[in-house]
DNA sequence: CCTGCTATTGTTTGCGCTAACAGCCGCCAG
DNA sequence: CTGGCGGCTGTTAGCGCAAACAATAGCAGG
């Protein structure tokens, strides 16, 4: 009943299967995507067909033929800080269920990068762009804002969205952390921090961070910038510079959780007493955390629930621009000692 | 001379452009793909009106009638342990140039999403594909096969690759490492890990590991694996089930460099002579081990260079299968005492 | 002024699939 | 007996673009 293989190194096509089953191409594509009626005898021989020449359907015909692509671009500035990672699943998580795909971009901060990312995926004219944060160059942002799909930018809040937004305000998270850390007591802060001048959220942590700061009467003691390297070593290092150039320094504000452990491993190891002598604390909530010796005060950054989420607005088909704000908490740790 | 948008929320084609531009959809498509000669003026008058239309290609369109696509199908199982990153960077590195780019997939070391990943990849018909590791399902096996474009199994290579192949031999590893700690006097080894049942590259490094002990009369005195959870974290309860259960203990191998940071820790914490009283060794040369306070002796993955070869042997439209056998260094850190 | 070329631009065709619509068949109600 | 309807299958017409080929213009050489 199924004709066998016609030529073996011909790639296969719906016409192969519907020759190989006795149907027209039309049926088989109905069976193949389980749309309109199609008899149990009829489905049977095609999926049999199917399945014996190892027909695989070619989207990039389906999807200019229905103008329907079940892709969504995501587009981030890097896959090696475990950050994004958990976004990607959060993404995954939802759009398992929903047959759209999420296919990654990585634009290494560079605003350049990114505009060609984001050209690229759009030339494949996905179903929806999730992408993180809200500064773009001005093409990215026309490109975005034309492609007429559902565009999520992730991650931050404060600015202005092209259409959609999941994320936490990064200006609050650093002036939160600032008045726990007043509140505790310490008044002598040092900042350690990325160098990245793309870096815009952990910029506005910043911002945040001094702006509590100056309203408590304080300043930055010291601060210290690094890119590059191994983040646990450059926490080292740039720990151990800053205590030797600042010795009363009693505070370390990390912009980020791994070079935070850096400091803290650091500190330990010089026998300081922390959080009494000297406190510390990150920027994340990262899994590596609970392995230390000591908890690291730490802000989550809500990763796994902006992903849930960004893809939800996606896969529901959105209507009006909604603006997602989450809430970072406060995890202290054992590094920031109790209210003074 | 240029006609303005004709209607905002249509999606634009070449035909927008061209008679926006006033020249055929043919001379638009040359211009835009940089094909063929064209002159300066129309070039000029092209560029411009697709510039200020926002017009965007479309690859889908381009890809069925040229029956080329440029992307190439990444299959991983991971994105969460900063190994596959690394490799994503060698493939980004080499791809950059040659107008390729890469598409993730990640399959969670489970063999059904990997059938899946490959099916709804080989349906974009990409010009490759790079996937991790040799063992696959049946039918993975048979699609990869039939799929008629070049196909890359990176990581491994212990075993009979579809195609081309990329990697170390991880068994051969797993010995070598075994060979240093018996040579370095430890003889009473107890082995940390992954339960993870389909990383087969964890497991070929246990059995080269457990050859190399037998042949020297050796067998492992303890085991303990894990799954999920911070590894950090579980290096270090790993670490203290093993020794409170095996007192005597002397050397503690770690399936990856995560679990064995967590178990230097704990080592550390407790006052223990690391290596004196207790060795210890992981497996990838991650670079967060730079920043721990004694160097884990590990071995390195060679994960930038795979990323690197594969990406290479896709570009250069291979000829001849091919099998790259790469050979990781031991470092012996601070945690293998010298040779006794 | 005509031939033969090159440089540039246009026309036709179809990639592999799906939307939309058009049969065909058998069966039941009127 | 006729009309109509539901279940199934086929036919037609593109989707937006690029390959292949065709056409045209301009120009040098004879």
């Amino acid at each position: 009943m199924i004709k066998p293989t016609p030529d073996p190194r011909h790639t296969l096509t719906l016409r192969d299967v519907s020759e190989a089953s006795g149907v027209s191409e039309m049926t088989v594509s109905r069976v193949l995507r389980n749309r309109g009626d199609v008899s149990a005898a009829t489905r049977e021989k095609v999926l049999e067909a199917a399945r014996t020449l190892g027909y695989v359907p070619n989207k990039i015909a389906g999807a200019l033929a229905s103008q329907r692509v079940n892709l969504v671009g995501v587009v981030i500035p890097s896959l090696s800080n475990m950050v994004f990672p958990e976004v990607m699943t959060g993404i995954s998580e939802v759009l398992e269920g929903t047959g759209l795909q999420p296919v990654v971009g990585v634009t290494n901060y560079l605003p350049d990068r990114e505009e060609s990312v984001i050209y690229e995926m759009l030339s494949w004219r996905p179903s929806g762009m999730i992408i993180a944060g809200l500064e773009h160059s001005t093409a990215s942002h026309a490109m975005l804002s034309r492609a007429g799909i559902p565009i999520v930018e992730i991650m931050d809040i404060d600015g202005a969205p092209i259409n959609h937004a999941v994320g936490i305000s990064h200006r609050r998270a650093g002036r939160q952390m600032a008045e726990a850390i007043i509140a505790a007591g310490y008044r002598r802060i040092a900042f350690l921090g990325t160098r990245m001048p793309n870096d815009f959220r952990a910029k506005k942590r910043l911002e945040g961070f001094e702006e509590a700061l100056s309203k408590a009467g304080l300043t930055l003691v010291d601060r210290e910038f690094y890119s590059g390297g191994s983040a646990l070593l450059k926490g080292r290092e740039m720990t151990e510079a800053v205590l030797s150039r600042s010795p009363d320094v009693d505070f370390l504000y990390f912009s980020n959780d791994m070079i935070g452990a850096g400091g803290l491993l650091w500190c330990l190891a010089q026998g300081l007493d922390v959080p009494g002598r000297i406190g510390l604390a990150g920027f994340n909530g990262v899994e590596l955390l609970d392995g230390l010796p000591r908890k690291l005060a730490t802000m989550d950054a809500c990763r796994l629930e902006i992903g849930r989420r960004a893809a939800r607005i996606i896969a529901d088909v959105p209507g009006a621009p909604q603006i997602e704000e989450l809430f970072p908490t406060l995890q202290r740790g054992d590094t920031i000692r109790s209210i003074s």
